[in-house]
DNA sequence: TGTACATCAGTGAACGCGCGTTCACTGATGTAC
DNA sequence: TGTACATCAGTGAACGCGCGTTCACTGATGTAC
């Protein structure tokens, strides 16, 4: 950040930056970015982004930095919502507001969950700890639903023994108070509904399923049970 | 087509356009796919092409048809490999293949399942059946599996009415010879692998679980379990 | 077998547009005396 | 309170590059007589 007269205008500048880029990839695609375009929507001329964002790369990476957090927060939100006892609505919510936002604000959710955007490359020191957030989220039912005795996971002899070491390297490396088999939970839903909500997104399910809302709703009461909630 | 003097020729120039079509989308993104870049890279004018494609969106088309076609035929090759009676195993190497073409061609697939492309837009009446070619694959098995009594699908009191008109509407639609339960375990099993291959695809599994191929194996064998076959 | 001619396949120039980034610059702003 | 001056914020021109598409054209090819 160069030195600036008026902090506040120059967080509004950044801001307004940020939101006529987030409206440029929802018209033409997250990989159609453009600085002049930008620019010109915001009636200045392009050198001038320049004070705001060292180039194009950063814009980007701050566009998907929020993005995550953006979901993080939604997914926090929905949890937030409830009786803390009840895990399995809970849950519930969280996967519908997971839908939600890839739904409402797809241009986000393609930026950090679709296609790479050709020529840049993510600092993985930057992203890495933004993906945590979001599954950090879904951990934290999964955790307190068990502790309550209100999970009952997958046994461990059904994971392969591979998976299982991978799970316990995240568990001591984020320092995740739990099990490898709850751990394995996590993984099983979010893939799931990951993979519902992506088909949706992109029109594959309305020519098939037609209602793709009440879909969601049947598979997410299904994973429910199958997941081990009580 | 316009007249030809070599239909051969011609053809393998429409092939060597559409390879080199790829070879660049590969290496820049889908939505970087450039006239002018293909006719350098095939040392000759940009105008030259457009006796092959009448323009860019009809390239693309084509792409995007020679995609799913090229997934349905892989995994119609990898059903093909069985012995019939074995629906397990076919089910099961089915969804490999599925992976398995994610990751090896996945220019393709980001194509034909990722983010669209800006300014694009997809003439249904040419993608729609070819889309459904993908589908039918995993149809038949789950048919021929609940057909032989290999497959105990859920009842169907654990279906949303409204869901079950949607499948409803595509059996007959497509005529596809089977009862509704049986059509929702194809969804049911699609979105599950769809999710865990885009995830990996992506590289949002290899930073949490690891050993990606394992983990998809397992979360293949408890799938088989959970559709019920048997 | 030899020649005239239609046509196919690709050229080269042009149109009008886009882009990210650098650079020397100007005018407005706030501050220090 | 008034003036001089540093600096911030944005300008305008330029660099060197990209793109899809149209158009009149040329040279090679195959065919018909």
């Amino acid at each position: 950040m160069p030195r600036v007269r008026d902090v506040q205008l120059y967080d509004e500048m950044l801001e307004a930056i940020k939101t006529l880029a987030r409206a440029q990839m929802s018209q033409e695609g997250t990989s159609s970015l453009s600085l002049r375009g930008i620019a010109r929507d915001l009636g200045v001329t392009a050198p001038a982004l320049y004070r705001y964002f060292p180039s194009r790369d950063d814009l980007i990476t701050a566009l998907i930095v929020d993005g995550f957090t953006a979901l993080a927060h939604t997914l926090e939100a929905a949890d937030a919502n409830h009786d803390c006892a009840d895990y399995r609505g809970r849950f519930a919510d969280i996967c519908r507001a997971y839908r939600r936002f890839a739904l409402e604000r797809s241009v986000d959710f393609q930026l950090i969950y679709g296609n790479p955007i050709p020529g840049y490359v993510a600092p993985k020191e930057v992203t890495v700890p933004t993906v945590i957030q979001v599954f950090t989220v879904f951990s934290i039912v999964f955790i307190e639903a068990f502790n309550a005795g209100k999970l009952k996971p997958l046994p461990q002899d059904r994971l392969q023994p591979t998976v299982v070491a991978g799970l316990e390297q995240i568990i001591t490396r984020n320092q995740v108070p739990t099990d490898v088999p709850v751990m394995y939970g996590v993984f099983a839903a979010w893939t799931k509904i990951h993979g519902v909500v992506m088909l949706e997104l992109f029109h594959h399910l309305e020519q098939t399923v037609g209602d793709t809302a009440l879909f969601f709703e049947n598979e997410l009461a299904l994973l429910i049970d199958q997941l081990g909630f009580l």
